[in-house]
DNA sequence: TATTGTTATACTCTATAACTATA
DNA sequence: TATAGTTATAGAGTATAACAATA
């Protein structure tokens, strides 16, 4: 019956009204469900974003992809290779370096279906939420995150984007 | 001049209104701009967090500070070693196996130092959000973790606390 | 030569399994 | 034996440096 034994009544919380701390804290939570929706799909989050977003862009170069994700594109390369090997990403042809990417008939079939499970694991996390409240939702979201990587501090060393999120 | 030779303008967002998609990216970039303020005191979010945490919670174990802080407890073995070491963690009496921790003077020092830093990073991100709107964002945030934790499918592999965040 | 793609690598975070110690 | 702490380790995710290929 597993009892926590020593579950102790008296912590105290000195987290409670941080943004910051709830900021992580939730996404933490909705990538893992995100993952555990995608399991069936032998994808994860990551793979699967890159999917949606080459079915979305296609012809975009690695560099567009890295550009438009805040992603390294080092660290594109397991992904892409990847859903090369599983046989839903084609390399097409070479605009200089560059090469353009784009999906298989299979890669779109598995775009519609990540689509699905993605807008479902959407319409579930937000579902305590009204509709014109998550549009507020959004907003804030972005202002914080500009008002993050424009910190007073020296912002060469980090990573996230300097340009605005949005217009 | 630093030219960024193709960037494309018919680069589509597909992300444009998820929720889940916000949530992550401006958390990241809350999280780096936290980390670039933390590194004039030598500490890192992890580390800075604990020591907090057992700032408000003296005499808690490594087993309460675990289920607090949804960390796994082999995980805080290198972070209490590390505060330990700089002196700012003191191994108290013991109750049973489990040991109580609490800060040494120059811990408690130190912790000031990092609430000041916390606080004003918290000012910080939250300056473009009016203050009846930050409670209502951190509602809505704790909102949506409850509902990722009670996702529909097999949870039993998600680490994310299955106990309500907060009453 | 500048940009793009790639490899190698390293560091952090996270998760599990196995071991030790104590009531 | 159950709980707590620890060790070792493996797997993501993310960062940099260096190299190859192409205009």
């Amino acid at each position: 019956m597993e009892t926590v034994q020593s579950a102790r009544s008296d912590i105290v919380d000195p987290f409670g009204d941080m943004i910051s701390y709830h900021l992580r804290r939730t996404s933490v939570a909705v990538l893992n469900s995100l993952a555990a929706e995608l399991q069936p799909l032998a994808l994860n989050p990551s793979e699967a974003t890159l999917l949606l977003w080459i079915g979305a862009n296609s012809g975009a170069t690695q560099s567009d992809i890295s550009r438009a994700l805040n992603a390294k594109a080092a660290n594109l390369v397991p992904l892409i290779n990847k859903l090369s090997l599983v046989g839903v990403l084609e390399r097409g042809p070479k605009k200089g370096r560059a090469i353009a990417l784009s999906l298989s008939p299979a890669g779109i079939a598995l775009h519609d279906r990540v689509k699905q499970v993605f807008d479902r694991h959407e319409r579930s996390i937000g579902r305590s939420i009204p509709q014109a409240k998550r549009r507020e939702l959004v907003d804030m979201l972005n202002a914080i995150c500009r008002d993050a990587c424009r910190f007073p501090q020296d912002l060469a060393a980090n990573s996230v984007d300097a340009e605005q999120p949005r217009s």
